[in-house]
DNA sequence: TCGATTGTTTGATCGAAATCAAAGACGGCA
DNA sequence: TGCCGTCTTTGATTTCGATCAAACAATCGA
């Protein structure tokens, strides 16, 4: 890594509050890497071997069975981090689903770089706590929710996660955004079919919550309907 | 708390390792609670006032929707940590499942307490990693897998957790246990009903893979083919 | 610009689990 | 010991989402 000083998630990453000497150690242990859309960065089952901070792009996490069904367990945009330290293997994969930009370490160094700098293992532990309540959420979210509810609840978290990246002084586009992930994978991520997904997109659509301009494009039209389609108010 | 040093999960929950100094300040700092069965000791969206690590008992973390569905999200045995610290609200509850001992910290202090001991919030982030994974598999769970394939994880999951409790010298009793929900709260961390639940575990029976000698004891009869059906192998 | 490929929508049918309903078994307590 | 309330099992029916099938739309390379 040429200069932590000056990367773009500086001042939201983990790394964030580290001493400029600090930051220069760490640096010098991180490389840059691009990684294209669709290419798996960490296997599921393998040795953790790297962990990352996300720079760009974003990311899903994924877990699947012997026959081939596949959970997403987690999506991760620029400034979260990926990988899984203190442990032999990684229990997922993670792979891109848009062309990426990663900071990449070892994890051996990462882990001993954590260790021994308490605040940097304050931040991630902050930062496993919210993963770990957003993973519950998503449980609530598999075990109870309809397939309306499912979608309506995705597109707000969409919309929420997007809009912490640029900080929109603006909060009117919060309400227009890209998806990153295609329907199969919006069905891997929901515990639903492909086929359900557009049904049930398509509804929003006609019962005029939303707009779909094109495949990944969608425009929130009544948030507070749709909020509590998702919350079954 | 009186005496850390002769407290039963004293070397497995997340104050081992800490010096005799630091275990005497945090002692200080914790009271012994005792809870009935069915207690609620963390309100889901109440101002997250406490945390505890759990002595004795099973207690279940869950969320729930406005119009009363719910989720269990975790299940939480002796030695485990309860709440959520640096955050202002709980996400869930926390409710006793038997009874249970608890040694309860503020909040705030345990905060404090944590943050000024490295060692105490390492222990505290590997936990919430391995908490995270749980979660993970979980979700893969509850998306993916047919409810015989969740009775079988269920009862695996189960098998092995109040296994790591007692630390048997004999392993054969790992196939004998008795479970701490009933089977409307087996149906809540399964995301099923309780005749599905029902009817599960009797085709387990029937196929001579588990007995139920009576509501809460299980004895598993085949453990392989009990893997084999909850791995979809 | 066209044609092939991939991704999405729409329609018809099926099936696993939910729901509705009732009987049965257990456990606690007088 | 026997009764009552609660939990569990079993049976009948319904429903939501899965599966099967086909048309349609978008994207890309030649």
């Amino acid at each position: 890594m040429k200069d932590c000083s000056q990367c773009v998630v500086r001042n939201r990453a983990i790394c964030a509050g580290l001493q400029p000497d600090e930051l220069f150690v760490l640096g010098r242990l991180g490389r840059k890497q691009i990684v294209k859309r669709g290419q798996i960065v960490v296997w599921e089952g393998d040795e953790s071997l790297i962990v990352a901070n996300v720079i760009d792009g974003v990311l899903k996490v994924s877990m699947s069975m012997a026959d081939g069904r596949e959970q997403i367990v987690g999506v991760v945009f620029p400034s979260d981090f990926i990988g899984r330290p203190f442990g032999k293997d990684s229990p997922y994969s993670v792979t891109a689903l848009t062309d990426a930009e990663l900071c990449v370490f070892t994890r051996s160094a990462f882990d001993g770089f954590a260790r021994e700098h308490p605040e940097l293992e304050h931040k991630l532990l902050r930062r496993t706590l919210d993963e770990l309540d957003r993973a519950r959420e998503w449980m609530l979210l598999l075990g109870k929710k309809s397939a309306g509810e499912r979608i309506a609840t995705l597109l707000l978290e969409m919309s929420t996660r997007l809009g912490e990246q640029g900080c929109h002084a603006d909060l009117s586009d919060l309400n227009r955004f890209d998806l990153p992930l295609d329907r199969q994978q919006i069905g891997d991520l929901l515990g639903l079919t492909i086929e359900t997904v557009s049904r049930q997109l398509t509804k929003l659509k006609s019962d005029g919550l939303i707009d779909l301009p094109d495949r990944k494009h969608v425009i929130i039209n009544d948030r507070m309907r749709l909020t509590e389609l998702a919350m079954a108010a």
